[in-house]
DNA sequence: CAGTTCGCCTGGGGGC
DNA sequence: TGCCCCCAGGCGAACT
């Protein structure tokens, strides 16, 4: 499942290799993969891929006059093959280019493609910070989480405060800031928001370092898996020892999302 | 307005 | 072996 290091490692890997190719030809074979599909096939041909970049769990595809963004939600994937090969199951959209064709790969179709020629518009009015942006301090987070009620998951789930985390490193993040996951917002001391900014900044660029974890079905694009499993102290380890204290690990759901952390390291 | 729940999807795994 | 049901989860829509 794609957080923002994944997300990352794709798009550096895409830009090794289609930068600069002409889009010839869109192949869509699910209709909802792309939202504005019309005008998205319309425009997309014939322009140029000039740079591919990220925000948040955002791929951006910058063409000449607009760009392709791309979300690859929980198990999108590209696969750059040849243009005779043939198109692999869950294939839903195949941009055809110079020299390769750009297979959108996504088994359960929550992925989604959509052209826009006001791309910096668009993201600006979903997404927050990025984790390593110089703003985001302690000051940042405070006036995010003023008169808001929600658990400290939750609040790090939220892509219109930090961009890019998911449940995988919102559960480590808060395992690292030891605070109980739905301890409240309200609670939180300046010191705490400090912790939690390192604690994003160090697992989401270890991670990224690493290429993106490889938990489950991921894999980047090229189908090239993921590496290893990053340093993962309490996602997926429900009744596991803790690896600090060895008590075992409790499941549970916040905000509707499962959730696993240590009862004893982390406080409410 | 803020918070919560639901729907979108498929494959894998557990229970029987 | 086969069938049913649950689970995974990001995000937008529809609710309270």
């Amino acid at each position: 499942m794609p957080e923002l290091p994944e997300v990352e490692t794709v798009v550096r890997i895409l830009r090794t290799q289609i930068v600069g190719q002409v889009i010839h030809n869109v192949t869509l074979l699910w209709p909802k993969t792309i939202e504005n599909s019309e005008f998205f096939i319309q425009e997309v041909i014939h322009q140029k891929i000039n740079t591919i970049t990220r925000r948040g769990k955002y791929i951006m595809i910058n063409l000449d006059k607009g760009t392709i963004l791309v979300h690859l939600r929980m198990e999108g994937k590209f696969f750059i093959k040849e243009e005779s090969e043939p198109i692999f199951k869950h294939t839903h959209v195949i941009l055809h280019l110079d020299s390769c064709k750009l297979e959108f790969n996504d088994t359960r179709k929550f992925g989604r493609m959509i052209y826009t020629e006001n791309a910096n518009d668009y993201l600006i009015q979903k997404l927050g910070l990025e984790p390593f942006d110089s703003q985001l301090d302690v000051k940042y987070l405070k006036e995010k989480s003023k008169n808001r009620k929600v658990a400290l998951k939750t609040f790090l789930l939220d892509q219109s405060v930090i961009a890019g985390i998911g449940n995988i490193y919102s559960d480590e993040i808060c395992f690292m800031m030891k605070k109980h996951p739905n301890t409240s917002i309200q609670r939180l001391t300046k010191k705490d928001w400090q912790n939690c900014i390192h604690a994003t900044q160090v697992i989401l660029s270890s991670a990224i370092e690493a290429g993106g974890s490889s938990v489950r079905s991921y894999t980047s694009s090229l189908g090239v898996t993921g590496l290893f499993q990053l340093n993962i102290h309490v996602y997926g380890r429900s009744n596991k020892p803790c690896h600090i204290c060895e008590t075992p690990l409790i499941k549970t759901v916040i905000g509707q999302r499962s959730s696993v952390y240590c009862p004893i390291c982390q406080k409410r």
